[in-house]
DNA sequence: ATGCCATGCGTCGCATGA
C-alpha cells in the first residue's frame, strides 16, 4: 500500500495536477492539507474519474484536510478530543474550531492528516494556540496508542516545524521565528517519546519538502523540511520505502510543498512476486 | 523589518502563509 501526504495549498487550484500525480505515482491513499475549502465546493468529480473516493474536513477558505483513497476509509475522525480553537470567542467564550485534523483507518492502519498552526510569530497568540494543538495532539495520541498498541498508526502532514537544524537553509535566516524554536522542537519530540518515528528521514536523509513562492527560494533550494510521516512501531515495520517528490515544486502552478511518499509491505497485498514456498 | 508570490473572499484591498 501506497501512502502519501501534500500541502496543496488550493485543491481548487491544482486538483488536475494532483489527480494526475495519484495516478502515475500509484497512490492508494493521499493525506491533504490546505485543500482551502468547504465540502460543497471539493472538485469530487475529478477524484473519482481518477479512482479515489475523498473524506474531507473543510470549514471555510482557510486550512482544511482531506483524504483521497482508492481503498475502502473507515472510522472517520473529525479533529482530536480537546483539539483547542482559535479567533474571537463567540458569547459562550468558546473559540472557533479550525479543520486541520481528520483521521481514517484503511487496510486496518490508523492514518491522520494534519495542518499544525502556522505561529505566526513568537509572541503572537497563534504561537501559544500552535503548541496548545501540539500538546492536546500528543495526549490523544498517547491515548490511542495505549489503547491500540499493536495497531499502525502514522500522523501525517505539515507539522510547520524544523526538527533539525540541517531542514532549514539558513538556521541564521530563523534566528527569532517560529518552526525552529525550543518549544516547537519539544512539542516535536513528545511525539518521539510516545514512540512515533519520522519513517521517511532513514530513507531521504537530506532534502527540503517546502520552498517559498518569492525571492527565488525553489531555484536556489533554499526551502524547509515540515511535512512528516510520524509512524508508530507497527507502521514502521511495515514501511519498505520513502520518498520525496521534488519534481512537484517544478512546473505550472505548483503547491508550494511536495508529496512525502511511503511504501507499507501489509500482510493483506498479493504476493505474486514472492518464490512459492509451499506447493 | 519586509508579504518580493500565491490563495480566496468579496469587490481590488485584506487575511493568510512559514
Amino acid at each position: 500500500m501506497r501512502v502519501a501526504t501534500w500541502n496543496v495549498n488550493s485543491i481548487r487550484a491544482r486538483v488536475g495536477r494532483v489527480t494526475d500525480w495519484l495516478v502515475r505515482e500509484d497512490i492508494d491513499v493521499l493525506a491533504m492539507q490546505e485543500i482551502k475549502c468547504k465540502e460543497t465546493q471539493f472538485p469530487f468529480e475529478p477524484f473519482a474519474e481518477a479512482g479515489y473516493e475523498v473524506e474531507l474536513h473543510g470549514l471555510n477558505q482557510w486550512n482544511g484536510v482531506a483524504f483521497a483513497s482508492r481503498l475502502p476509509m473507515e472510522d472517520l475522525t473529525v479533529g482530536f478530543e480537546g483539539v483547542p480553537g482559535f479567533g474571537k470567542p463567540d458569547e459562550n467564550g468558546a473559540l472557533p474550531a479550525e479543520a486541520r485534523a481528520l483521521g481514517v483507518t484503511v487496510n486496518g492502519v490508523r492514518l491522520w492528516s494534519l495542518y499544525v498552526p502556522n505561529g505566526r510569530d513568537l509572541e503572537n497568540a497563534h504561537y501559544t494556540y500552535k503548541l496548545e494543538w501540539l500538546k492536546q495532539l500528543a495526549v490523544d495520541t498517547r491515548k490511542w496508542i495505549a489503547e491500540y498498541p499493536e495497531q499502525p498508526l502514522a500522523l501525517m502532514g505539515d507539522f510547520n516545524i524544523a526538527p533539525l537544524d540541517t531542514d532549514v537553509w539558513d538556521l541564521a535566516a530563523f534566528e527569532g521565528s517560529t518552526h525552529i524554536s525550543p518549544l516547537e522542537r519539544a512539542a516535536f519530540a513528545e511525539f518521539e517519546a510516545l514512540g512515533l518515528a519520522d519513517v521517511v528521514r532513514p530513507l531521504v536523509p537530506t532534502g527540503y519538502t517546502y520552498w517559498d513562492y518569492k525571492q527565488l527560494r525553489f531555484p536556489r533550494n533554499e526551502g524547509m523540511r515540515i511535512d512528516f510521516i510520524m509512524g508508530s512501531p507497527a507502521f514502521q515495520q511495515l514501511v519498505s520505502d520513502a520518498r520525496i517528490d521534488r519534481n512537484e515544486r517544478k512546473g505550472d502552478a505548483p503547491s508550494d510543498h511536495v508529496p512525502v511518499v511511503v511504501d507499507l509491505e501489509l500482510d493483506t497485498e498479493d504476493d505474486d512476486d514472492r518464490p512459492m514456498i509451499f506447493g
